[in-house]
DNA sequence: AGACGATGCGGAC
DNA sequence: TCCGCCTCGTCTT
């Protein structure tokens, strides 16, 4: 589920349906021990930052939730039925509730703690203006590394938002290897990569899951057509058997034949 | 029914 | 580099 474009639209759905209205606020499982301060104040806003989300209340109290690989909300119109599961947190007013559960994080956050978390990501590729050039700040950073191209596309300090889904996608339809180190990445190719990468993480916030396709009707396309490498037998394009590595603890896909190593 | 792996990440070693 | 988190869809038995 989680990669930057789920979170963007949480943001989106849940500042539509709670924000400039006060929310009722619990912590069904008890392990946010801070819900019930928060209930019934006004939610005023919801942000997301690459993967992050966070809950504005009044008052300038601030909930950071991190959903990590379990993490998940549920959905329900109008007064939800008893928490199914473990849920970390409930909130909801008369014509929504949603129950988060399995999180990484659920806490309050103060402004000190909020600077670092922020100080932490890089640029998130769904906060910039749409552009043809990536970040300067981005290009410098991966000019340092000569860790393989994937591995810091996972990097949340280097960019923020990219999951295991669209670092596999996005390295395919640029035609990168995967392995090639990150300071050998010509400028071109990663201003490529982040254009690429903006609009296929807008795409993923439109109809709320990742396609990776280019396609006239994106919504429309079955499972098995929306990704070209991404836990795939063969590769979408050219039907080569797709590679499989373990790159510091994350399976890594690639095909060999559109992704040749130089 | 049970095993396994997963779109993530922090902490222990 | 590995483990734990704490959940669920998918596959195997």
């Amino acid at each position: 589920m989680p990669e930057g474009h789920t979170i963007h639209r949480r943001a989106r759905d849940h500042r539509a349906w709670f924000a400039g209205q006060p929310a009722s606020s619990c912590s069904p499982q008890g392990r946010f021990g801070d819900a019930d301060a928060l209930d019934g104040l006004e939610l005023t806003d919801v942000e997301a930052f690459g993967k992050h989300l966070l809950y504005r209340f009044e008052g300038d109290l601030t909930v950071h939730v991190h959903l990590g690989l379990f993490g998940r909300f549920r959905t329900y119109r109008g007064v939800g039925p008893p928490p199914r599961g473990q849920v970390r947190w409930r909130i909801a007013n008369e014509s929504r509730t949603v129950d988060l559960s399995g999180p990484t994080a659920c806490e309050r956050l103060d402004p000190p703690g909020e600077r670092a978390l922020l100080a932490r990501l890089g640029p998130d590729p769904l906060r910039e203006p749409a552009r043809s050039t990536a970040p300067e700040s981005l290009w410098r950073a991966l000019q340092r590394r000569r860790t393989p191209i994937a591995a810091a596309l996972l990097d949340q300090a280097l960019i923020a938002g990219l999951g295991n889904v669209y670092r596999a996608e996005l390295l395919h339809r640029a035609q990168i290897d995967p392995y090639l180190p990150a300071n050998q990445l010509p400028r071109p190719q990663l201003d490529a990569i982040w254009s690429d990468a903006q609009a296929l993480l807008a795409i993923g916030v439109r109809l709320d899951r990742i396609v990776a396709v280019d396609s006239p009707s994106p919504s429309k396309l079955r499972r098995a057509e929306r990704l070209s490498v991404y836990r795939r037998s063969t590769c979408l394009r050219c039907d080569t058997p797709v590679s499989r590595a373990n790159l510091s603890g994350r399976t890594l896909y690639w095909c060999s034949t559109c992704q040749p190593a130089r």
